[in-house]
DNA sequence: GGGCGCATGTAATGAGTTACATGATTGA
DNA sequence: TCAATCATGTAACTCATTACATGCGCCC
C-alpha cells in the first residue's frame, strides 16, 4: 500500500520511466522505505493494468525502450485516497532484535555489554549517515527528521541500558 | 532467525508444545514479535529435522496428542549462536507510514493537521495499552521498557510536528 | 577491450499469512 | 445446546527478494 502511494506520489510529480524510480527511491528515500528493481516493475505493471497510470515508450537508440510511466486522474483519486488512509494510520513498530534482549540474562554480564556496544556502533553509524543526507525541501525533510529523532531516542535508550546493566 | 531464537529461548526455559508456545508469545510478546500458528508450527517441524528440538507425543484424552518440543544439545548451541549474533546486531527501523508524510505538502494544512492527529490517538493507545503489561522478571521487562520509550518518543515528534505545521 | 551504468524483464525461491479442516472438552 | 478454548495441521496465496538474462552506450 505504502508502496504504490510511494510510485503514485513521485509520479504525480513527474512522469517517469522505473529504473529513474528506483534510483531516486534508493538515494533519497533509503531511510523509509526500500523497494528493489523487480518491485517496481511489478508494481507499476500492475498499476496499469489498474488504470492508476498509463504507459509510453521511448525509444533511444537501440537500448531498451524506456516504459514511461504517468499518473492518471484515477491514479491521482486513489492517490488522494491512499496518501490520507496512510496519514492517519500507525502501526507501531516491533522491534524484532528486542528478542535477543528478553534472553539476555543468562549471558555473563561483560558479554552482554559487548555485544550492546556493537549494536550501539550501528546506530551511529546510522546516525553519521543520516547527517550526510543533504537538506531536502518541503514535507520529505520531515522523514529525515522523524528518522534522526528515532535514531537518537535509540541511542539514548541503549546507553541507559548500559549503565543498568553494568551498575546491576 | 529472530523466530527460531526465540522458540529456542522459550522452549530452553520449559519444554511446551506448539499452541503453548503461540500462545505465550501473543500474550507476553506481542510488543516484539507476531508469530502466527502455522508459522510456528512450521518452524518447529523445520527447527527438528535440525535437530535443534527434539519431540515426544503427549495424548491427553481423545485429544489431537500434544507435540511436546524440548531443545537439544544442538539446539543449546545453536541458541548461543543466535542469541551473540542477534544481540550484537541492529537493523534500523524504516518507518513505511513516513511515506504519506512525505507527499503531505499538498493537503491542506488543518487536513494534515487531522491526520496525524489520528495518528497520534493510535499511539496513546499504544501507551495505554502497554502501561497494562504486568512487570516482568527480568530482561523481559526491558522490552517493554524499550516499547515504552519508543512510543513516548513518537509522541513527542508528532506534537512538535503538529505544533510546527500548525505555525507552518 | 573491459567494465560500469542504463534499462528492461523473467524465474525461482522464500517467508509468512489467511483460510480451511478436524474434532474433543469445557462452561454458560 | 451452543460457543469458546484446546490442539493439530494443510493448502492456497501474497508479497517481495535474489539471481539470472539481455544488450546498448560510454569512458578509460
Amino acid at each position: 500500500m505504502e508502496r504504490e502511494l510511494l510510485l503514485l506520489g513521485l509520479l504525480r510529480q513527474e512522469e517517469m520511466h522505473g529504473y529513474k524510480l528506483v534510483e531516486f527511491i534508493e538515494r533519497d528515500l533509503a531511510i523509509c522505505t526500500d523497494l528493489k528493481k523487480p518491485t517496481a516493475y511489478f508494481l507499476l505493471d500492475r498499476m496499469e493494468k489498474a488504470g492508476w497510470v498509463s504507459k509510453t515508450e521511448e525509444q533511444q537508440g537501440n537500448r531498451p525502450a524506456r516504459q514511461i510511466y504517468k499518473i492518471t486522474r484515477a491514479g491521482e483519486v486513489r492517490f488522494q485516497q491512499l496518501l490520507r488512509e496512510s496519514l492517519g494510520a500507525y502501526q507501531p513498530t516491533k522491534f524484532v532484535s528486542d528478542i535477543a534482549l528478553a534472553f539476555a540474562d543468562d549471558l555473563p554480564t561483560d558479554t552482554v555489554i559487548t555485544l550492546i556496544k556493537q549494536r550501539r556502533a550501528v546506530i551511529v553509524a546510522a546516525l553519521e549517515e543520516a547527517d550526510k543526507i543533504p537538506a531536502h525541501k518541503g514535507f520529505v525533510q520531515l522523514v529525515v527528521d522523524h528518522h534522526r529523532i528515532h535514531l537518537g531516542s535509540e541511542l539514548k535508550w541503549l546507553d541507559e541500558l548500559i549503565n543498568r546493566i553494568s551498575t546491576h
